[in-house]
DNA sequence: GTCGTTACATACCGATCGGTACAAAATAAA
DNA sequence: TTTATTTTGTACCGATCGGTATGTAACGAC
């Protein structure tokens, strides 16, 4: 009968900023009720426990990022470009503006990975999503003739998301910008064409 | 006067295996002295704190770890078997044989990186010193002839760290194998020529 | 207005956290 | 054998952890 005081969608876009700097681990629910402005009992009355309240950040940010991913992808009609923009992207720091921040989902591959099987599993789907993602940009650029006819969508896919996944966490450091542009323009020789 | 009755090398290894598998935070004294098997006064005796022993235990990883690469990638001679041997012995386990344990100093990065500078400056570097082996040993190719005149070393060493980064994090959740073999084979085609 | 219900803030809970005081035990030097 | 010194095990410290009991304030229904 008495209405909510805060908005929900806006506390849990704060719980999952905060997950998404610290991890799990070493983020305390001290600091998610103050940066989410709400009280204890509301966090508990609305999102459940701290494992509750990660579950669904992390679903909300998989969301976030698979669309901000399709988005960047999208920007560009020619594969190798499209893949260009979106790790000049992503050094630059993603749809959050801050390269160090890198990505919830990675993180909670590395971190909870031995603990926590239900959340790893959710941060894998997520992977297996945006290889998806990946292949299936491929494809077009194999049917435009863009891409030269041979190369194997899937496992160029899977390789180009690892080399993401890897640059992500490199950001993390803020390493200096021509290690990072040198990285960037090696990985996109991925798409020369294999001489067999 | 009175000695020692455990061996520091020794307790010192299991402590490094403990913030291997949990990350820093998720580890706690009481299993870091249960792993190594003494109790907490003669842990901070010889040790310090939980900080300098999270400190001494990633020194330790990274030496054994970069003594690793090295190693596997002197196996072959010829610069692409080379890689092929380190990449299929990540995803076999490395040198622990346990893939989904993954790299200590990527999780430093990933986990450490807002908050602790000193470690995540200590993990970068160890990255730093993996780009350079895989530039040297990309130099080596170079000059041999086995790869063809005017690639980059340097960005193609980064490039294959970002991949080996990506990798490792994969590998954390054990992915089917034939998506870690199409992943490996396709980064494996970084080393085509590129036409200019 | 009154009532029923919900959310709110305060204040608290036991458990565990990282870290230490202290005294007994073990040794090398004398 | 005594003594000085270090390590050891136990038992404990304050602080913080995640989580909750409780009473009050704010609303919709009537």
């Amino acid at each position: 009968m008495r209405p909510r005081a805060f908005d929900e969608e806006q506390a849990l876009d704060a719980a999952m900023r905060v997950f998404w700097e610290k991890g799990y681990e070493a983020t305390s629910l001290s600091e998610l009720t103050e940066k989410m402005n709400i009280r204890k009992p509301s966090l508990y009355a609305a999102f459940g426990d701290k494992r509750e309240l990660f579950s669904r950040s992390l679903d909300r940010y998989t969301a976030k990022h698979l669309a901000y991913i399709k988005r960047v992808l999208e920007r560009e009609n020619a594969v190798i470009p499209a893949f260009r923009s979106l790790l000049y992207d992503l050094a630059e720091g993603g749809s959050a503006g801050d390269p160090a921040l890198g990505c919830l989902a990675v993180l909670t591959l590395d971190e909870l990975a031995p603990q926590e099987a239900a959340w790893t599993e959710k941060a894998w789907a997520h992977q297996l999503r945006l290889a998806e993602l990946f292949r299936s940009k491929i494809d077009e650029g194999l049917q435009s003739g863009e891409l030269a006819q041979g190369q194997d969508a899937e496992a160029l896919g899977n390789a180009l998301l690892a080399s993401v996944i890897g640059l992500t966490v490199m950001l993390k450091t803020l390493p200096n910008p021509t290690f990072i542009e040198s990285t960037i323009s090696a990985t996109l020789t991925l798409f020369e064409e294999a001489e067999s």
